[in-house]
RNA sequence: GCAGAGAUGGCGGAGUGGUCGAACGCGCACGACUCGAAAUCGUGUUACGGGCAACUGUACGGGGGUUCGAAUCCCUCUCUCUGCGCCA
């Protein structure tokens, strides 16, 4: 959510972002609210003017009362009443346009960055840097199903019977290196100095309205029956609604955090071929971190956080890129982003593993998580996030690019300690 | 889960229908004193909104109700504490 101040002032400008990101059927919001707010003042003021009478009228009885003087009490009560239903149907009238505006708010995407590139949709993201060059294999690599099985790793036969299409069960070294890798990273995310967070799986509906829209609610969000509950879709979701409605003291910014959690997605749509196995599944495990800072330090975090998740799986010796976010492509929260991609020596091209976003204030002001500035105003706080590493999909391109000629899989030196000093894990023996 | 008590500003804590946006204390900010500091004294200190301004509205855990008027009464939800029960 913007700043309404924004567009009061310089409705050009949000006009001119809405068009760079190509949502161009929302232009007209912009005029929408700009007239529902000045309709939402008019009434205010005619309500604050009558609540003003009413607050003295009601000052008046109650001398009144205390002197003795019935009749007159009574004369006011009638004003006063009559008063009421003015105010009663300027209230109702007022939460109808407020409604209005506030979906319209909701709608008008966050101001995106001057060097985000345009572009209509995901086609036109834009390559950034490339970390560790891939090397060609001289064996074809296998389909990551493929693999697990061939290290007896995974039973999606038994899962899909306790738990349907989606789940999965990792076995042996390969869950033990699933957890490795999440220990790694979690201890990695320490030594950069985050704190870290376990937070809870499972959070109200006021907290998930306040962390993603309507739609991607009801595509992702799994919710307790009876209860007003939903599992998270991430750790995201419950680390930033932590600070739902706080003022923070300056002096705890940056608060840089790293979590684990499970995480569970609906992931309603269609699952093509690449998204057989452990690609998109409705339960996985991840390490997140994520930044609340003072707003200008948010460009500062934004690089740092991307190169922290380019260095973790460099440390692991997996190839990887970064991929632009173009403005068409950008969620409307969004100022800014980028997805870490790993190489898949299979398909001879990156694939998604990690995403990294500046939402600058535009959550924070939908959350109302403020900071007490040194001038001694309250302003909203940036927010930033971004995946340190996500297990299974992350196994892929472990699986993929360690795999050994022999059907071993190579664990890199930073891994063995959590392998119990394990080199490589070996196919199972016919 | 059952029973009882409770939720008030950054914190502690008064207030039980009108003079309460809220005593008092702590903390914080500024000033005085001091070579400087501590102590002391003084002043200020909730948030959000509307208005050029004077000024004004809203909010005492959330929502609803009673009333001319609600922090205060009623209903409901959430949370906390105490006791009992249950259980990793």
């Amino acid at each position: 959510m913007i700043d309404l101040n924004l567009i009061r002032d310089n409705p050009e400008l949000v006009k001119e972002n809405i068009k760079k990101k190509f949502q161009d059927k929302k232009l007209p919001l912009v005029d929408e609210v700009i007239a529902l707010d000045k309709q939402k003042r008019e009434l205010q003021q005619e309500g604050d003017s009558l609540r003003a009478q009413r607050n003295a009228l009601a000052k008046q009885i109650g001398a009144l009362m205390r002197e003795g003087k019935k009749e007159e009490a009574e004369v006011a009560k009638v004003t006063s009443k009559a008063n009421n239903d003015r105010i009663a149907a300027i209230e109702e009238e007022t939460s109808k346009i407020e409604a209005q505006l506030k979906k319209d708010m909701m709608s008008i995407p966050n101001i995106i960055a001057d060097d985000v590139p345009l572009g209509k949709d995901d086609s036109q993201n834009v390559e950034g840097k490339v970390f560790l060059k891939h090397e060609e294999k001289p064996f074809d690599i296998p389909y990551h199903l493929d693999i697990l099985e061939s290290l007896n790793g995974i039973d999606l036969d038994s899962a899909r019977r306790t738990s349907g299409n989606g789940f999965y069960y990792l076995t042996g070294d390969i869950a033990r290196l699933h957890s490795a890798v999440l220990s790694y990273a979690r201890d990695f995310m320490i030594d950069k100095g985050f704190t870290y967070c376990i937070p809870p799986y499972m959070i109200r509906s006021d907290v998930v309205s306040g962390v993603m829209s309507f739609e991607e609610m009801d595509g992702m969000m799994y919710k307790i029956e009876g209860e007003d509950l939903y599992l998270i879709g991430t750790s995201e979701h419950s680390m930033i609604g932590r600070f739902m409605g706080e003022i923070l003291p300056e002096s705890s910014l940056p608060q840089t955090l790293t979590s684990y959690s499970p995480c569970f997605r609906k992931e309603k749509g269609a699952h093509g071929i690449e998204e057989r196995g452990i690609y998109r599944i409705h339960q996985f495990e991840k390490q997140e971190m994520i930044v609340l800072c003072k707003p200008e330090e948010s460009d500062y975090w934004y690089e740092k956080l991307w190169n922290y998740t380019v260095e973790l799986f460099v440390s692991m010796e997996i190839p990887v890129r970064q991929l632009i976010c173009c403005s068409g492509d950008l969620a409307d929260l969004k100022y800014k982003s980028c997805d870490i991609e790993a190489w898949s020596p299979r398909q001879k091209k990156y694939f998604e593993v990690g995403s990294c976003s500046n939402l600058t204030d535009a959550q924070a002001r939908r959350l109302g998580i403020r900071y007490k500035a040194a001038n001694g105003k309250n302003e909203f706080v940036h927010t930033l996030n971004n995946t340190v590493v996500a297990p299974p999909r992350m196994l892929i391109a472990f699986l993929e690019n360690h795999l050994q000629a022999d059907g071993s899989v190579y664990i890199p030196p930073v891994l063995r300690p959590y392998m119990g000093g394990k080199e490589k894990i070996l196919p199972k023996t016919k």
